[in-house]
DNA sequence: TATTATGTAGACCGATTGTCATATTGGAGG
DNA sequence: CCTCCAATATGACAATCGGTCTACATAATA
């Protein structure tokens, strides 16, 4: 746990967002879990529990985009790469027992509509996932139209298995639906370079 | 709108824990939009706040699990059916402008951990949907385990498209998967009939 | 009229959020 | 070493909200 003591409130809050929500977490969880008081809180972030959680979310966020982008640059086979992905959700959900997941999800299913910039946040992570996973299928010769499907079905299955996994405390789903979908990325990849090769593009 | 206060209040929850989720609906959101006095709460509902969400997302989940049912039933062809359960599920995004969607994802991230019996609910509706498509699968000459496969294909994009389509306010996502698994859902098919015909099953 | 089933009203108390006056700390300058 | 100042920490406090419960009202029935 870091030393001071809003870095402290972010990285607590953070976990508590992703166990149980916007409305589930109350300013008393964040305090006890930050070993804070409560005046720290409005010190720190004078914009009370919106500003708070505006700030955690934006780190979240920023973090799954540094990992995914990292894990896709890494490896030149977008199969691969999602392959990984796949398998670091699961080992997520193993490593906590199925009481994390995502961090955007609750925010978008339970926080307040009149929050603008939260809002935002929520639909750029979503965007900025979705563009790093069309880009890694475009590098590997996929067409756009169908990166971005592509994209779209893998983000979507990580997001409802997250879900899933955590209602039915069982790691199996992820292991199923990763295989379905890295063949089917297999596939892409392999037909894209084909039609590639068909137009003199390479 | 029901007429009688028990049903009203069931209806009216429902798509409040749809819209805001569990902490974020409050029995003051329930009583003015089911227009009924505290007091009958109460009376309808001994077990308080928690006996009520228990009931709704029973409830909720017998209807999702009956429409699906009988999309299912109602062709032959799974493929099809596939299709019409993501368009119909746009079609329910788009009709409410993007403020409703699953009953059970929100129950999954945001209800406290000490119901047991919400807990099972969840659990058991994931099953019976991942079921009933698994079923469909193998009706049309898939393997169990691929129709298993396909099922939580299925099941984990749209949970996790209703949380993206809400994030980003559109419908395109929807569509674009749903080609992608239509089109899996179809070759599928097509090989499991043709496994089954040289296995001389047919 | 007495009794029971159904529905209503609002008092109650703990939880939650946001505010504030005051204490403490850690340096920069003398 | 001392002084002073800015940054940070602290927990008591008020206002509101949330969920629960008890007492009361009405309607149907015997």
């Amino acid at each position: 746990m870091a030393t001071d003591t809003r870095t402290r409130m972010i990285e607590a809050t953070a976990l508590l967002i992703r166990h149980r929500g916007y409305h589930g977490t109350s300013l008393n969880d964040i305090l006890s879990a930050s070993a804070a008081p409560r005046g720290s809180l409005y010190f720190h972030f004078p914009g009370g529990k919106d500003q708070l959680i505006i700030e955690v979310t934006r780190a979240s966020v920023a973090d799954v985009t540094e990992r995914l982008g990292a894990e896709l640059a890494a490896e030149s086979n977008p199969a691969v790469a999602v392959r990984r992905i796949y398998q670091s959700v699961e080992r997520m959900l193993e490593e906590n027992r199925f009481s994390l997941g995502c961090p955007v999800a609750p925010v978008v299913l339970d926080a307040p509509n009149d929050v603008p910039d939260l809002a935002e946040i929520c639909r750029s992570a979503f965007e900025q996932w979705i563009g790093l996973l069309r880009r890694a299928f475009m590098r590997a010769g996929v067409a756009e139209q169908r990166a971005q499907a592509l994209a779209l079905l893998v983000e979507s299955s990580l997001e409802g298995l997250m879900v899933i996994a955590r209602a039915t405390l069982d790691r199996a789903p992820l292991a199923a639906v990763a295989d379905e979908v890295v063949a089917l990325v297999e596939a892409a990849v392999h037909s894209g370079k084909a039609a590639q090769q068909a137009d003199g593009v390479v």
